[in-house]
This record gives structure tokens, sequence and C-alpha cells, in this order.
DNA sequence: CACCAGGAATGTA
DNA sequence: TACATTCATGGT
């Protein structure tokens, strides 16, 4: 029932391909930047870190927070964001591949800067498994069509994994196509 | 002028 | 567990 919903919105918008990014650190650099802020600011920051060169986790991690913060400064919070986004940046280096999606999953929310939502976004577009992203549109989204009565994150998580095929290009879209839904309503 | 956008941490009860 | 507050820029 829910591949049906994802059939109708992606007959109605089409393809959304997300995430979009020129390298994979950009994936994990944008689910930072664009953490409670419109992504056209996210651009205006990325675009700021592809000019000064820096994006690229050696360059993040040996720049001082100071011009990070001034260079992603767009996006807002961003001296919160600078912090995290070393944490995270950090974690990315050194990241063990081999893991479990549960093992990595508790790992991301150990890290301070990475909650619930960017830790499914991390799991899902950067490493490609299949953990389905809640957001605020989702949940608006399974509200208004009263496809469930979830309440917490994790209910609504296991609502979308056990009622569709674990399908990790499918879990992409379906989360895109949702919010395009909710930019428009 | 207020309100919100592709959240998360911290504090309170 | 359930809310409230803080972080901050840019668009409407």
């Amino acid at each position: 029932m829910l591949k049906k919903i994802f059939n109708k919105l992606l007959k109605q918008y089409g393809k959304q391909n997300w995430w979009p990014a020129e390298t994979e650190y950009e994936i994990v650099v944008g689910i930072i930047l664009t953490q409670n802020t419109t992504w056209k600011n996210v651009e205006k920051a990325l675009s700021n870190l592809k000019r000064a060169h820096m994006l690229e986790p050696k360059k993040i991690l040996s720049c001082s927070n100071q011009i990070i913060e001034q260079l992603i400064k767009p996006c807002g919070f961003y001296k919160q964001k600078t912090v995290y986004l070393k944490n995270i940046t950090r974690y990315y280096v050194d990241l063990d591949r081999n893991k479990s999606t549960a093992t990595l999953r508790k790992e991301l929310l150990n890290i301070k800067g990475i909650g619930k939502e960017s830790a499914d976004s991390f799991l899902l577009y950067v490493l490609n498994r299949p953990s389905f992203v809640i957001d605020a549109y989702t949940k608006r989204f399974v509200k208004t069509f009263k496809l469930c009565e979830c309440k917490t994150y994790e209910e609504f998580k296991h609502f979308f994994e056990s009622n569709l095929p674990s399908d990790v290009e499918l879990y992409k879209e379906f989360h895109a196509l949702i919010v395009r839904w909710g930019k428009e309503n």
C-alpha cells in the first residue's frame, strides 16, 4: 500500500534524484548544514566551501573553526554546525564500512550533532543502507493521509520499513518525494 | 513585524 | 516521557 502511494508521488512529481552532490563527502557535509535550514542556504554554504577548496575531510579537520564559521554562515547555526561538522568528519574518515547497519546507527547517534534524522540520512545517502529517513514532512504526510497512528520517530521509521521492500533506491526516492510534496502543502 | 526552513542538545518536571 | 529553550541566516 505504501508502494502504491510511492508510485503515485513518482508519477506526479517525477524522480527527485536525492541526494544532490558531486562527492560522497559533500553529502556528509550537507547532512549537517541542512539541519533546520532551507536547502538554498545550504547551497550557498557549500558553494563557499568549494570555492575555498575546503570540501575535503582533511582540510575541514585541520582548518580553524573561525574560518569554517565564516564560510558556512549563510545556512545558520554556524558555530554549532562547525563543531558538528568536525565531529561527523572525524567519524567519517575512520569509518569501518563492514559493520552492521544497527551498529553504525548506534555509533552515529553517539556523535554530538547527529540525531535520528541525520543518522538515518547518513546511513541511507552516504552508506547506501536501507534506513528510512523520517523528517517533519514525513510525519505530516502520514498524518494528512491517516496512514498510521505512529507517534515516536522509531514508530514512523518502523512503519515505513515494515511496509516496504528493503530497497535503498526506493527509500531514497520516497523520502525525496515526500519532501517535494511537503513543500507544496 | 512575525514566522519558518530537508534538527539537535540541553534543561525541566 | 513530554515539552520548552537555544542556536542564527535568509526568504516570505
